[in-house]
Order: structure tokens, then C-alpha cells, then sequence
DNA sequence: GTTGCAATCGTTATCGGTTACGTTTGCAGC
DNA sequence: GCTGCAAACGTAACCGATAACGATTGCAAC
């Protein structure tokens, strides 16, 4: 029905069962004051019509509207995983889901865009928001949670122990009697690239190796950027023996790079990353990584948002989840010992 | 500023500015009828306060918001695929994307809930949406595409050419040998799921190759679906040769279930799948499959609903997207030729 | 027969923003 | 000096729904 038509609105409804729109509107919402042949007569106009009430004009009238908003700008594989792991928190706690992106991915990114959003949204529309993209002092009238925020910033958010990961590998690297270990960093400013960088430059330092700048290159978490940095790297003729990269996605480039170099890898070359997307598992050879459940960034994230709307929420402002690191096939020892 | 206190409304910056609501409005919307030095007046009220104008308000006064939804109700990694290709279409299109995600994962699931979401979203808030998810006749006040529609719906759609892919797939298992082929079939109801079956069926019809209903387990798409039919089907003594399945998450399952039954692939069992998802390349062996390109499949779709809102939509209703062949290390010429 | 109290339902203000329409103001033209 | 007109801005209705409040009704108790 109406297919096509203008949408069919509570006063359609009250028309049609005689009734005023606050009599239906009681109907919907299930409230006491209705008799029952009310309540059926109107429960029969809404069958015919088809009605449903309007997420938007109920959320305006209403304070609070049990939809929680996810503002992204990207849908890498690692967004996904979150997604799962909010879906898995929200999941049967009454709140709905709305993710919110917008289309100018490649345009002026305007860097504020995810506060304009985010404010668009928390007006009325949500009850708070999770930024799966990174934000730093964000305002806004309802709760905010951010997944891998920026470095030094003060809003709730939900972030792995990047440094601990990244010095565990690096650890692991040095094991196996690396010494020349190359890194490509992830995006600047942000807090899981800095961790990241500093428990590379802080496992070398405490291993007493000293550390070469120029093994140091700056990538952006994008895959694609990782190419022309581990080409340059591995061009060197005082190459590394080992690579970790900041990102899976990096890593996973590094490793194609290395076969087009006709490099063995882990015989010429070990390759470590960090994050443990779905992918590396199935790489050959496997990817050594460090495992930091991106869907338990979402569901813990979730879950605070869940608490802060409620109000009720005890735990910390920042929190950070541990990683694991996952050796596979891609670290061994190196060929030649220094 | 503001942050945890009430959000800021245009009243307040038409308060602040010396001016009325509708002043700011036409600022806000750069309308001609505001002088020169009011308009600075407001753009500083405006700044101090962080004010940004509420979706919500907009949107129900409005009758076009510029916002495309798209329903789902899983988080699959074929649907950050469909994404993917979503996003590109809107691209500096100046259409923003809203997903809206139930939270009722698990629950009763109630079959008409895309329905009630459509309807949801599409009085108001947005333009016109895609569903991806099986929908059958929905019916909305603005333009809906599905994906992977219900068998036999009129509705616009996007699906990929299911029946020519599985024809393809059977082909080739054919081809090599194979004359005792298994398949795993998708959840009932689907366009896609009866296409897929259907193009096995003829396939081995046209080869003379008689069809034995046991070699056929009803799935449902869900990877894990397929592992005890998977199971089944390779526990019989007639075992077959070679297994289809109507999904790369059911096909890569069954290459699970393959290994723990001491079966080699290709050598004692041939697989293959249908969608090729990223994993499917990735897997030991590489998973022979069919490629419907995901993304491929959301460009369109929101190619189609770009131009089913601004009325100018001019190709068919359903559209069907070619399928491609991709022969990787998973099937290969039986042992035991009939 | 009144009064009183629930139950039931309609009226209306309101959420934040947009826009048709009306009003004021400034200024040129007669 | 009066008229005409357009620019600039305010007023108020409205989008669809909710909720406080008021009005009506039926029925039991006095």
C-alpha cells in the first residue's frame, strides 16, 4: 500500500479509527487510559495503513530515543569487526544501532566533519555516540566514547595496549636474534600510532640496541601507503632482517612487496604487525601479530556508552584493553647473526 | 563547551545574535534576504556557541535530507564489502548514509523487522533506502533497493547473475571429472539461494549427470550451517567427489571439516564456493569460487537509488550483474574417475 | 438527586527548524 | 510630500509525535 504515496502519519491512523492522534499514540506506546475496543479499532488502522511511527518526529518530541550512533569515515575490515562487537554489546539491551557516514570520503575532509556529525546526531536523534574514527576533544550534549582517540586526549574512549603489544613484539623479534629491525609507523597523532612507535623505541633501548633512524619509516595505517615505504626499506643494502609494521593491513603489503623482491619470508625476512584482522591468519606464510580483538573494542565501547546514557557508569574514563601477541609463521630466526 | 549540558538549539544563537529563529535559518541555509552585516552577527553567534543544526528538526521539516539509509541486520564481512561500494557511489555525491542496525540479533528476529525499519527511517529521515537483507514486497513513501532479494519480488534490486555463476561452477567441477558433486544450499527463500541450486541442477541435467537428492544439504548462508551437513555429506559411503556450497563462508567451513576428517584437498575432495570473499584467496588451498564482487553489488544499488530519488532513474528495475569463474587450488581432477 | 471518583479521550503546547506571509524600513521617482 | 517597491526581518503555522492538562462520561455512594 501507499507505495510511492506520501508516508502514512498517526493522524492517517486517528482519522481512520475516529480517534484523536494522542489516543493512537497511547495505543502505540502501549499506556494506560484506552478501553479495549479502543485499542482494537486503532490497532485495526494501523494494520490497514500499514503505519509506523516516525523515528524522527519521535525522537524530536522525545528526550530519549534508545538508538545509539557510531560515527566512521572508512569501511576498512577492522571497522567491521567493531561493528560485530557493538552489535554483540547492544544486542537484546533495547538500543538500536545507527551508523552514520558521510560521502565525502575523498573530498575536503574537513577534519571537523566527525564533530559536526557527531553533534547532528546527539542533538536528538541519539541517546550518545561511539567515534570509530579519530576524534579528539569532541562536545556534544550526550555521552561520547572513542575508539582509538587521539594521543593526549581526555574524552572516554577504548583503546588497546598499544604499548605493550608493540613492545612484546619487538621483544620476540629480538628473541630470535634480529638486530636490525625495520618499522612503519601509523598515522601520526593518533594514540595507538604513538604507543605503537614508542614500545618499538622503548624494547630497543631496554635490548641495548641502538636505534637507526632511517629504519623508521611513516605510513598512515592505509595498506596502499605501506608499498613504496617496505620497497625502500627492504632496497636498502644494509637492509633489515625484520619489519614490523604498525598495521596488519601494512604488514600484509610488506609481505607481497617481499615476494615481488623475491625475498623468502621467513627465511630472508620476518614480518610482524599488529591488530590480527581476519586476513593474517589465512596469509602464507601466517602473520605473526598482536592480537587486540577489534570486537572487543566495540563491545566494551558499547557497553560504556550503554552505562554512561544510563548514567550509572562506575569504571574508568579511559580504558585499556590488553593484547596478545600471536606468533605464526611469518618471524623465525634470522639468516645471518650479526 | 556545553559539554553534558543541553545541546545548543538555533533559538539560543538567534537569542545571542540579536535576531529570530527564521533569520538564522536563512543564514544557515545561505538564502538570499539577510544583510551583509547580520549574516556576520550570526556566523560569530554560531561560532561561539558550536551550534550545528539538528538532523532530526530538519529532516521533519523538510521533505528531502540529502540521507540515503541502508538496513541490515548482520555485520558479515560481505557486508562491509557491500559497503565499501555503497560509499564509493555516494562519494561527492552529497548524499550522506545512514545504517540503521537492530539490536534484536538473536531475538525473535521477527521477520517483518526490515519492514518496520524501512518504514522507520524512510517517513522522514532519509531519501530513499537500500535493504541488505532479505525483503521481499516492502513498501515505503520514498524509493527502496534491495540486495539478494526474496525469490520472486517486484521490488527494485541489484543481485548478481546467481543461476549463470553456479552453472559455471558446476561446469567446472564437471569438466575436471567430478560426477558425484555435493551441494550446500542457501537459506530458502532467497533469490540468490534458488538461483545457485537451480544453476546446479540444470548443470548436471544438460551433462546427463542424474541428480541424487541425498548429495543436497539445506543450509542457510551462515558459515556455521554448512559444518555438520558438511559433515554428513562426507560421512556417507558414496561419499562425493567434489562439494559445492552456495556461500564461501559455508565452502570455507567445509574445507575445515575436510581437514579434520583426514581428507586432503584437492586430492581427495574438490571444494568450491560462491561470493569470493577476501578469505577465500587467502585460504589453503585458495578456494575455487565464484566472484559476484560485493561492492560492486552496493555501487549499484546506490547508483540506482541516487537516481531513483532525483526521478530520473532510467534502466530496468532489477538489475543483474555478470559473475566470474575463479579457478583457484581447491578442485582439481578426482582420484577415483567413475 | 447530587456528589465524587475513575476511566477514557480530546485539546493544546512543545521538540528544533523551515518557510509562507506580513510588516517595517529606506530610498528613488513622480 | 506622497506613492511604489524591494530589501530585511519578524510572526506564526507547520512537520509528526508526545504528554501535561482539561473535559466528558459512567457508575457507585451518599
Amino acid at each position: 500500500m501507499a507505495k510511492g504515496g506520501a508516508p502514512v502519519t498517526m493522524s492517517d491512523v486517528a482519522q481512520l479509527a475516529g480517534v484523536s492522534t494522542a489516543t493512537v499514540s497511547r495505543v502505540v506506546n502501549g499506556r494506560y487510559g484506552v478501553s479495549a475496543s479502543t485499542v482494537t479499532h486503532v490497532r485495526l488502522a494501523i494494520e490497514r495503513l500499514g503505519y509506523e511511527p516516525s523515528l524522527v518526529a519521535t525522537s524530536l518530541r522525545r528526550s530519549r530515543t534508545n538508538v545509539l550512533g557510531l560515527v566512521t569515515h572508512t569501511f576498512q575490515s577492522y571497522t567491521a569487526e567493531v561493528l560485530k562487537g557493538v552489535m554483540d554489546a547492544l544486542s537484546q539491551s533495547g538500543f538500536d544501532l545507527i551508523i552514520y557516514a558521510n560521502s565525502d570520503l575523498y573530498g575536503t575532509y574537513s577534519d571537523g566533519w566527525e564533530q559536526r556529525h557527531l553533534a547532528r546526531l546527539s542533538g536528538t536523534l541519539t541517546d550518545g555516540c561511539i567515534a570509530v574514527t579519530p576524534s579528539g576533544e569532541v562536545r556534544s550534549g550526550t555521552p561520547i566514547v572513542v575508539i582509538d582517540p587521539v594521543k593526549g586526549s581526555t574524552v572516554p574512549s577504548v583503546t588497546a595496549d598499544n604499548f605493550a603489544g608493540a613492545t612484546a613484539v619487538v621483544e620476540h623479534l629480538l628473541g630470535l636474534g634480529h638486530r636490525r629491525i625495520g618499522f612503519i609507523a601509523g598515522r601520526a597523532g593518533l594514540e595507538a600510532a604513538w604507543s605503537r612507535e614508542e614500545g618499538y623505541r622503548r624494547a630497543l633501548a631496554k635490548a641495548g640496541v641502538s636505534l637507526d633512524p632511517r629504519l623508521i619509516a611513516r605510513g598512515s595505517f592505509n595498506p596502499e601507503s605501506a608499498a613504496p615505504l617496505a620497497r625502500a626499506l627492504l632496497d636498502r643494502v644494509d637492509r633489515p632482517t625484520a619489519i614490523f609494521a604498525a598495521s596488519d593491513g601494512m604488514a600484509l603489503k610488506t609481505l607481497e612487496v617481499a615476494k615481488d623482491l623475491g625475498l623468502s619470508v621467513p627465511g630472508d625476512l620476518s614480518v610482524a604487525g599488529f591488530d590480527n584482522i581476519p586476513e593474517s591468519a589465512l596469509a602464507e606464510p601466517g602473520l605473526t601479530t598482536v592480537d587486540q580483538s577489534m570486537d572487543r573494542l566495540g563491545y566494551e565501547a558499547a557497553r560504556m556508552l550503554k552505562s554512561l546514557v544510563r548514567g550509572d557508569w562506575e569504571g574508568p574514563g579511559q580504558i585499556v584493553l590488553p593484547t596478545r601477541l600471536v606468533v605464526r609463521g611469518s618471524t623465525a630466526v634470522p639468516k645471518t647473526s650479526p
